[in-house]
Formats: C-alpha cells, structure tokens, sequence
DNA sequence: TTGATATATTGATATATGTCAATTTGTACG
DNA sequence: CGTACAAATTGACATATATCAATATATCAA
C-alpha cells in the first residue's frame, strides 16, 4: 500500500486520531492509553496493533508493561500542520 | 466533525486519494475524473460528493458538465509533504 | 508453582463503506 | 416540445471496520 494510503487509514477513525495525538505528547503506557481513549482494552489493543502495522507507532515492553510512541515523522509534520489556525 | 478528521476520512480511501491527487493538477470536468479514476461513473459522483462535503474540493457547472477543484489549502500542503522522499 | 496484573487475541455483532447497474435530473440543441 | 448527453441519485449487495465480552498469553512476585 502507498505509504499516503496507509497514513491515511491509520488516522481515519476517531479513536486512532486521539491516540496518536495523545502519543504526539511522548511515549505512553497501554494502561494509560485506554482511559483516555474511552474504549474498551480490548478495542485500544486492536487500534494500537493497526498503528503499528500501518508503521505509525512502535511498542516495547518493560515488564508487564507496554509503551507505545509514534515513529512516523510525517505523522507528526502532518497533524502539526492540520492543528494550526491558519494555512 | 473534527477538520482533521475530515480531512483523514477523504483521503483514506485509494479511489478518492486518486481523484484528489489527480485534481491536484488542476480542475477537471468530471468527464476526465471517471476515465481516469477507472471507477463506474456512479462510484465517481459519489466519491466526489463526499469529497465535497468533507470541505476538501467544490465544484461548478459549465453547461452540461461539471468541474471540481481543491481548495482545501491544508489537503494540499500534506499531500506535497507525505509525497516527499525524505522528512 | 500459583496468583495477580497487563496486554493481546478471539468470537460475535452492528454499522459503515465502496461498488455497480439502473434510473433520475439537469442542460443544451434541433 | 423531444432528443442527446453529462452528472447525480437510488437500490442492492458484498466487504470492511469498530466495538465489546470473554478468553488467552505474558510477566512478575510471593
């Protein structure tokens, strides 16, 4: 897949917007992902598997842990340009 | 809707990616987008009006056709950067 | 090894989406 | 008018997606 398709796959559904925003503010815990995000563990699970496949974010674990930041630059370049007032 | 969003659910789609990235060399009657997107001309209007109202692009009648244009400045700057090589 | 905790996976379900053929609507021209 | 052509809408259908509860897996500590 086109790596523009995949961006746009990957930040197309509410709930994977906000938890890359979210992760736009540093690496964050699964455990602090799901309160956040408002859904279920199970579902913050499946959306945080597809940020990674679609090469968003990457994970690692630290115990029973595991942290999540966003990796894709253009991600970032992106959602900072989307966020401004003016273009 | 937020305008991120919006913005992320127009372009998360191959087809609609296509026609935007297409229009992005200009304005193009709807004569030229159908051919070109290689999609059904039903599938095409449909597309364009979610494009449309998603506030990505608009349109205007010349007679017996009808031209659409970007004109989300913000569309424009992302695609140029996400098409970049580098970051 | 057992229990507790964190995260991932599975199964089920409802909704959204993309697609096309057929029809309708809009426009121009005899 | 009526015909021709361009584009939009509708109806039908298949597929994809988002969601949750339940279960499985991984890790650590006692």
């Amino acid at each position: 897949m086109k790596e523009s398709l995949k961006i746009f796959k990957a930040l197309c559904d509410e709930t994977r917007l906000k938890i890359v925003e979210f992760l736009l503010t540093g690496e964050k815990c699964v455990c602090k992902i799901v309160p956040f995000s408002q859904r279920s563990q199970s579902t913050v699970s499946i959306h945080l598997s597809k940020l990674e496949n679609l090469g968003i974010v990457v994970s690692r674990r630290e115990g029973k842990s595991v942290y999540y930041r966003v990796v894709n630059k253009k991600v970032v370049k992106i959602l900072n340009i989307i966020n401004q007032k003016e273009v």
